[in-house]
RNA sequence: GGCUGGGUAGCUCAGUUGGUGAGAGCGCACGACUCAUAAUCGUGAGGUCGCGGGUUCGAAUCCCGCUCCAGCUACCA
């Protein structure tokens, strides 16, 4: 439907400090998959990530380890975040890290005309600060003492009482755009998604919106307030900024133009600062604000939120290096509720694998491309009379593919998959009830065994090409097997939204027997 | 405390504006089949729809109360 429009998508940077979990592939997944999606539906698309570097965490941690901040960060984006993309097969078209110049100079001129606008003010920020943190405290971070300290406001972290300290810093208006916000998320529904975090969002801005410090003056590892060089960026303000600098903001008019706005998918608990605080600093600087924003669930673990505290924390290595990276991508886009929490398991994940991936689709694949080499010598069969059984898997595979792409134009990705599994199930039902091993024992039934074969093998064609943005390195290898390249093209080539189209595996193209593409795993947990 | 969302078969979840005997997948039992990764296909068992009231000819679906869980209640990437 939006054929060669621009589909910019995003997700959040990761903060280098942080250790890659499953909540981090997650995401990243989720934006692939989308972005694989669109870029073979024929959509110019764009699939951003990357890191943020600033703040003062990584210039502590930095400091303890020996190193400067930028060091450390090299090291952690060359042996943490790169590889992750690697281990769940992530195709990025950029990455981008908050320490590039690309990106501190155009934040710096982001800055510099919402200042010259009179956005921004200086004013003084108050806050109960922890001497033994070392930082003010957030609101979270800060209880009631208990004992002698009963009544007075602690450091949850030291238990010790905090201070109340000033320090002047520059503020962004954002109270001023509170009514527009507000009208965004009337008039644009959807620009918040789901409707979950619509309403949170709406609620949080309703109750009124305070200015912005975005500014610090304690340590330097930072972006430089241009007019004022004794303060850096605030890291949430120049972290945000990626998503402009890494197109082209303020210095290549033309990307930024064809890309921008984006859809960014975020985690629900960043999702204020992608849904107020964003907007609010494009208003400022006069850019559109984002398409859509998008937040996604948390993964539960026991029931609870994973965390690395409460040892919940998983890696996603652990999962791909016993199951691949294919069921990992499978089974979180399967299993989750795209926008829901989603409850992790080892034992679901094992069920899925075996059930859907390898019984279900593997399956299928194998006892297809067996028969054909079994009864046609390796070939592609050529179809007969179609009766009423071929026109049925014409029309879900038809079906299927059309419900599959709205879904994911809606961001419903579990969805997009169950739409497509319908083939899986149709064509499995499908050669159990034609029996082909029973017309291969007749010379009479040749014709029909050639027909029957033809539809299941041009399902897989189908199957292969919707699959190929959740699961590419599996319906690779069954493209492969299908030898289907020399003449339909490569698989990402293939246009998704044809891929319901039947009929375009001609007879008589040679085809393999299929290696197992999701083999049992017999000592899984 | 306030606000939001949710508590539906062993497990994970669907259930439009209230209406034929409450659904799916997995798991389980039984049967069919043998091309295939001991895979596939069919049938079946199984549920006080969190608790208690109310509205209605009729409620999982609307209203009230209660209970339990999760999230939000601004500077945590």
């Amino acid at each position: 439907m939006s054929s060669g429009s621009s589909f910019f998508i995003t997700t959040p940077i990761f903060y280098v400090n942080d250790v890659p979990h499953i909540g981090h592939a997650y995401t990243e997944v989720a934006a692939d998959v989308l972005a694989r999606w669109h870029r073979q539906s024929g959509d110019d698309t764009w699939l951003l990530t990357g890191t943020d570097e600033h703040g003062q965490k990584i210039l502590r941690t930095a400091t303890a380890n020996g190193v400067t901040p930028q060091e450390w960060s090299d090291k952690l984006v060359r042996e943490a975040w790169l590889p992750l993309l690697e281990t769940i097969d992530v195709a990025n078209d950029d990455f981008i890290r908050t320490t590039e110049e690309r990106h501190e100079k155009n934040v710096q001129k982001f800055l510099q005309k919402l200042y010259d606008a009179g956005h921004i003010y200086a004013g003084e920020f108050e806050a109960l600060y922890c001497v033994g943190c070392e930082e003010f405290k957030p609101e979270s971070e800060i209880v009631t003492g208990t004992g002698e300290l009963v009544g007075v406001k602690v450091c949850a972290i030291h238990s010790k009482p905090l201070e109340l300290l000033q320090e002047k810093n520059y503020f962004f208006r954002m109270s001023d755009f509170q009514e527009r916000l507000l009208t965004l998320y009337e008039t644009r529904p959807d620009f918040v998604q789901p409707p979950s975090a619509r309403n949170e969002v709406i609620a949080f801005v309703q109750q009124g919106l305070k200015d912005l410090s975005i500014s610090r003056s304690s340590f330097d590892w930072g972006i430089p307030i241009p007019w004022d060089n004794t303060h850096v960026t605030y890291v949430w303000f120049d972290a945000l900024l990626n998503y402009v600098t890494a197109v082209g903001y303020g210095e290549n008019e033309e990307e930024f133009h064809r890309r921008w706005p984006a859809n960014h998918i975020v985690g629900k608990d960043i999702l204020r600062f992608h849904a107020v605080i964003w907007p609010a600093m494009l208003m400022a600087a006069e850019i559109e604000v984002p398409r859509h924003v998008f937040g996604h669930g948390w993964l539960l673990v026991g029931g609870e939120k994973m965390s690395k505290s409460k040892l919940t924390g998983i890696a996603p290595s652990e999962i791909t290096d016993t199951f691949g990276s294919d069921a990992f991508r499978y089974y979180f886009m399967r299993a989750v509720s795209f926008g829901q929490d989603g409850s992790f398991s080892w034992e679901d994940l094992n069920a899925r694998y075996h059930a859907e991936l390898a019984n279900g689709f593997g399956n299928l694949a194998s006892r297809v491309l067996a028969m054909n080499s079994r009864y046609y010598d390796g070939t592609t069969p050529k179809p007969g009379e179609i009766t009423d059984a071929e026109r049925e898997i014409h029309a879900v595979v038809a079906a299927a593919a059309t419900e599959a792409d709205a879904s994911v134009e809606a961001f419903h990705v579990h969805e997009a998959l169950a739409h497509i599994w319908t083939i899986v199930d149709a064509l499995n039902g499908y050669i159990t009830d034609q029996e082909p091993w029973v017309l291969a024992k007749n010379d009479d039934t040749r014709e029909r065994l050639g027909t029957v074969l033809y539809t299941a093998t041009e399902g897989l064609r189908a199957l292969a090409v919707l699959l190929s943005p959740v699961i590419p390195l599996a319906t690779e290898k069954l493209w492969a097997a299908l030898n289907a390249e020399p003449v339909l093209g490569s698989l990402a080539s293939q246009n998704l939204r044809a891929a319901g189209v039947w009929g375009q595996l001609p007879p008589g193209t040679p085809v393999s027997v299929l290696e197992a593409l999701f083999p049992r795993i017999e000592s899984a947990e």
